[in-house]
DNA sequence: GCGTGACGTCGAAGCGCTTCGACGGGGGAA
DNA sequence: TTCCCCCGTCGAAGCGCTTCGACGTCACGC
């Protein structure tokens, strides 16, 4: 493996200089610089990622946590990895790969160490245990998803709160005036995860504003609880017109439920779903799409802004947009 | 941050012995180890990643390249990533994860920088072209999957083959003579991801000596295609009774096409699967089960002992045991 | 009583890079 | 013509750790 000291001998310079000319941080002559790309070109030269963070105090890696439990939906935690490894990438950092597991020893850890340079984790809850560490931790971080309180940190996610808010008001505008929400498994919202709870805020606080009556049902992610879930509302709320799901697991099977239990969508049923695009799109369901990969995306530029000493907002709320597809209808006079 | 020296003064030794203290790669007396690591811990001491990187030429970072494109189903992908990077920790190593797209340049980039001591490959083609780069690369690595020839590599994987023939020879056992196979997706086996072929050869070879007719359908990831399929086998094999599906994302749709055909699972038509453990576990179905887990498991292993120098096999077949559910049954000669 | 290992510890030399201060030379201003 | 400054480059120091060779000490054997 060559080395910066086989690059300076070739390009008849010191090795300062050749450090220099990759990477701009003092004026360069035009004619030294050529020679020296030319020379570590020739070379295959690839800086030592050891050497450089010791002696530049920069690692160019970031640590992504990334959960691996019950009630989230697998493929977009893998759109988020996806999207912060690429857009990482496209800032020429690398991404050190951390479950939830490792806990805040895990995050110590990778920072102690100078492994990496900053943080991004997923899956943040209410009162989350990392928070306080990250607060006195020395390198900058990012949280995908609010804490109750994110004064000193920074946050970036979907407005759930709105996007709830927003199936409403595009039921209510139909002319429904009793809604329900499917919600995500009980376990969400026991262990405090905010996002679930925002859109049931939301779903919520526009029911009551428009004046339509309103429920809201937990369900766990098989087929038979959407069943279950699809019968009770049928019997708790006869004059149902539009269902609100917050739950990709059993978007399929509650439509099909509704269907087997007699009624169409959306002529009998209104159904909006909050939810990734593709899946929406797959199913023909009016929805707002969960923005992963920006989310992921926007992520990685505010961690980069912070790296680079800039200041960020605390709290940065993605505004949703409600795609209309073939499952909402005007509700039918019967 | 302490570093190495301020544990040596206060344990009152030099730096070097802390570090065969730390390491254990000299004797040192058990008094002066215990005040070493009393040292440390009192002063919270972390060794720096990159100082060490560079004086101890190891990284103690692994690289995963993860898949992320169509036709592969990501939960399985996701338990692959999982159980790497927990068993890497296991051996206290991180994992820094790549995509797909990064190709041999991202390979080869991690490798010479040093960043990473080695690497697994995930989803392997039979003809991929990362295979010469492997091959000559300093570092060790485990491929995933099984390219056409993995001479002079490392390469594990559930042996598919035979999960295939496992599923024909459970059907044909329990009376079955018609019988087909619902594979991935068309592309799949376009661009030569090798466990999908290889699990048509093993059907077929099995059927054809079992004296089974057989056929095999190719199948989109979506419901509608399920259908498609779902009619299409119905009227080119009339006497069909034994279904084999290897695609998780069409196994719900698929069974619930052959009930709305007026087909009986598994009175009229026996349904084996090849996909997560889980999800046959859910839908109740006879199942030749993904170990995921363990091959992300053993990949680490396999790794470990190449980088300790030791010799490792060339190919690791996981045998498959086939799990059997409701989903099968002994054909009613009707 | 002295030689001989073995054991435990130390000092110094790097690992490959970045960065700081310094320096030489050429051009512009006086 | 002289002086000054700035541009482009160099050398050296150091980032924090591992590792190699060496050295002192003690116990043992003869």
């Amino acid at each position: 493996m060559a080395k910066i000291t086989d690059v300076a001998r070739r390009a008849g310079v010191s090795a300062s200089t050749v450090s220099y000319a990759l990477s701009g941080k003092r004026p360069i002559s035009t004619a030294t610089r050529q020679r020296v790309e030319a020379a570590a070109r020739e070379l295959g030269y690839r800086p030592h990622a050891g050497a450089r963070a010791l002696a530049g105090r920069r690692s160019n890696v970031l640590a992504l946590v990334a959960p691996l439990r019950a009630g989230i939906h697998v493929p977009v935690v893998m759109q988020f990895v996806a999207s912060v490894v690429t857009a990482a990438r496209r800032h020429d950092h690398d991404v050190l790969l951390l479950t939830q597991e490792e806990g805040e020893d895990g995050l110590r850890r990778v920072a102690d160490t100078a492994l990496v340079d900053a943080l991004i984790l997923m899956d943040v809850q209410l009162h989350d245990p990392r928070l306080p560490l990250l607060r006195t931790l020395d390198r900058p971080s990012v949280l995908i998803g609010f804490p109750r309180d994110c004064a000193g940190l920074t946050c970036i996610d979907l407005d759930f709160r709105s996007a709830g808010e927003r199936c409403v008001e595009h039921l209510a505008r139909l002319g429904h005036r009793v809604v329900a929400l499917v919600g995500s498994p009980p376990e969400v919202y026991v262990r405090g995860t905010a996002f679930a709870q925002r859109v049931v805020q939301g779903f919520t606080a526009a029911a009551d504003r428009g004046g339509l009556a309103s429920a809201v049902h937990p369900c766990e992610a098989t087929p038979a609880a959407a069943r279950q879930v699809a019968e009770r509302l049928l019997r708790d709320q006869p004059a149902l017109t539009g269902v609100v799901v917050h739950n990709e697991a059993v978007l399929e099977p509650l439509v099909s439920a509704f269907e087997q239990l007699g009624l169409r969508v959306p002529g009998d049923l209104s159904v909006a779903a909050i939810c990734p695009d593709e899946l929406a799109d797959r199913l023909h369901l009016t929805s707002v799409a969960l923005p992963s990969a920006e989310v992921g995306e926007r992520a990685v530029d505010l961690l980069m802004e912070k790296l680079a000493g800039g200041l960020v907002p605390e709290a940065t709320l993605l505004q949703p947009t409600l795609n209309r597809r073939a499952s909402t209808a005007a509700r039918t006079t019967a």
